[in-house]
DNA sequence: AATTATATTTCATATGATGAAGTATATAGT
DNA sequence: ACTATATACTTCATCATATGAAATATAATT
């Protein structure tokens, strides 16, 4: 067995990676089908959970998706009776999000299938490679982010010219 | 500063993936914006890219879309004149899907910025770090892909050699 | 008061994604 | 050869995603 070459280490990873972003991808859309919601559904609601209220354009800067997409999808879990609206008290443009028992039951009820596999998974690994996989992961999110870190405003200004959309 | 229970280890793992998971979907995203292409057109293009001829249901089969889905997409690829359509001569129903001049201009101008610059700074770091942050990814691909390895004809067809920048 | 900025929605539009049905070709069983 | 069944792909209807531009309402500023 040879080693790698130190040029080649870089895409073997990234390969690693795809492995892992496809299994991910396709994980949360089995999620999406069997919990009855979408991708995009699912992570607005869960935006709106972990936070406790939130307004829409918070749940856009988070997500990275525009207002009116944001919008749309919370008529969806409206119309579902998972999210409440509320304007807000002291600023009447805004618009609060909270979750409803039901949108709460739609997570508790729809676990993670890749999270609980991965968890289980991972919990059999002794502690040493947990350990490792940890401080390797946070090195990657650290290379892949480092320019969009606290830069989730930094796309406001960073106007994109979609010049042909076909 | 105290070391984390070990039951904790593996959501602060899942959380530092969700960063990069974050960022590669914000990077496709940018990405699509500059090539002028959707992140589904730019996979579709990539697929047909790396096999040299493929048809709609194979792509389907390796990026999880229904066959419909690809259709739609190849349409568009298409009417740019990124790809081409040839009926197959030993099996007529099947399409065969080639790049053609343009579309692969269309790749080669749009060098994911993402991965580049992954690359570069991941070159920087040194090697053993390298080898951990590799190690700990491919371990990390197997506790997430372990079921789902029906869309794994990617490896099948063997080399990916070309100057391509995976 | 008038202006400007902010928060959200509405609208028009393009794409994404799918299932179901349709067309054409291939293969198998008899 | 003949029917049945399977395969490959497209078409169609339908809904969700995603966005920019414009509209509405409120806030903050001058």
């Amino acid at each position: 067995m040879r080693l790698p070459m130190d040029s080649e280490i870089a895409s073997l990873t990234l390969r690693a990676l795809r492995r892992v972003l496809r299994a991910t991808e396709i994980g949360s859309r089995q999620l999406a089908t069997t919990t009855g919601l979408t991708p995009s559904q699912l992570l607005v609601l869960r935006e709106i959970d972990t936070r406790m209220s939130v307004t829409p354009s918070a749940v856009a800067q988070a997500l990275q998706f525009s207002q009116a997409t944001i919008t749309a999808i919370v008529d969806r879990l409206v119309a579902l009776g998972f999210v409440q609206r509320q304007r807000g008290e002291r600023d009447k443009r805004q618009i609060h999000l909270t979750l409803l028992p039901a949108g709460r039951d739609a997570l508790a009820d729809a676990p993670d299938p890749l999270q609980k596999r991965f968890t289980d998974r991972f919990d059999a690994l002794p502690t040493w490679e947990q350990a490792m996989i940890l401080a390797a992961t946070e090195r990657l999110a650290m290379l892949m982010d480092a320019d969009s870190i606290d830069a989730a405003p930094l796309l406001d200004s960073g106007r994109i010219d979609r010049s042909e959309p076909l």
